[in-house]
DNA sequence: GTAACGTCAGTTCTCTGCTA
DNA sequence: TAGCAGAGAACTGACGTTAC
């Protein structure tokens, strides 16, 4: 693979709305090529090729465009991280939630990372029939096989891979060698239906709509268009079900209709508590989940090996 | 070291039961 | 009897554990 440099454009600060955790932000969710600790790489654009580099503190973010001079890289930046996102509606409703009793106090001020389009139907995909393990490992081969290796300020990135690339002869090939299975014809047929305006067409829509489009994509079903749904447009009020947060809904609350009672006690918020969910249990396998939830320990754990939400920066992805 | 097996989890297909 | 909705089985691929 070859390495770009990018050049630096020019440079902007951006207020967000408090209360805002920047490194929480940039931590959840991330791969040691787009966070370090320190500051994270954001990419805007595939192409012609766009990255932001954001660090500073909590009352003021500090952004280096590299790349390809855009229109409206703020508002871009903005929208990405959420910066003018009120969650005080969204704490009040879940600061006696078992599940989530812990977000509005360890993790007050952190914002969901949202995703392109595309990438998010990506993850999305990866995350099919597979434990948090087994997806990330799969999406961080991917972006290693067919992703863009690139240099800003040193530090190495990867930009994930456009529709257009998984669309090129060797794709197939090399989804297959990264563990996606029966997934690399499903990601084939998302980026011909997104080359052809899928996600663009979707993003106008109602999130209703939007999620019987994708559904329209053999191989995507509820679970796979909500979650992309949720990743990109921040379209909350969808419910991305999937087993482990049915089954955990229904021992922690008792119920046997797990999306009826989220939907009752997270309203418009569903996809971002779902988000947290995963965030404050680790992203457990179900069984320690469960255990975790039962006895109270809802509150994410620091790093040691185990890749969690918070800590995959952190971790060697091979 | 390797094969067999169980588990995990989302999609697709088929079957069953209900309604008009 | 046809059409529809819902339930459940089958399928998929990766991974971890166990037995040999």
């Amino acid at each position: 693979m070859c390495v770009l440099e990018l050049k630096e454009l020019y440079e902007l600060k951006l207020q967000a709305k408090e209360p805002f955790n920047l490194n929480l932000t940039l931590s959840c969710y991330s791969f040691n090529w787009w966070f370090n600790g320190r500051a994270g790489v954001i990419p805007l654009l595939e192409e012609p090729m766009t990255v932001a580099v954001v660090s500073g503190s909590n009352l003021e973010v500090e952004v280096k465009v590299f790349g390809v001079e855009q229109v409206d890289v703020e508002k871009q930046l903005r929208w990405i991280l959420g910066l003018d996102e009120d969650l005080s509606d969204f704490y009040s409703k879940v600061e006696r939630d078992p599940l989530l009793r812990e977000v509005p106090k360890t993790l007050r001020g952190m914002r969901m990372r949202a995703l392109s389009p595309w990438n998010a139907l990506l993850v999305a995909i990866c995350q099919q029939n597979a434990s948090f393990m087994q997806g990330w490992r799969m999406l961080s081969r991917i972006y290693k096989l067919l992703g863009a290796e690139v240099n800003v300020e040193g530090l190495k990135t990867i930009i994930p891979p456009g529709p257009g690339k998984l669309l090129s002869d060797d794709a197939k090939v090399k989804l297959r060698e990264a563990g996606a299975g029966y997934r690399a014809e499903v990601i084939v047929e998302a980026a011909k239906r997104a080359r052809e305006g899928l996600l663009k067409e979707a993003s106008s829509l109602s999130p209703s709509r939007a999620e019987d489009v994708l559904r329209e994509v053999k191989g995507i079903g509820s679970y796979t268009a909500r979650l992309t749904l949720v990743l990109s447009m921040r379209m909350y009020e969808l419910l991305p079900l999937d087993r482990w947060l049915k089954r955990l809904a229904e021992e922690v609350y008792g119920v046997e209709d797990a999306e009826k009672e989220l939907k009752a006690r997270w309203g418009r918020w569903c996809g971002l508590a779902t988000y947290f969910t995963t965030v404050v249990l680790d992203a457990e396998v179900i069984s320690e989940a469960l255990r975790r939830a039962l006895s109270g320990e809802v509150k994410p754990k620091p790093y040691v090996g185990r890749p969690t939400p918070l800590t995959m920066w952190m971790h060697e992805w091979r």
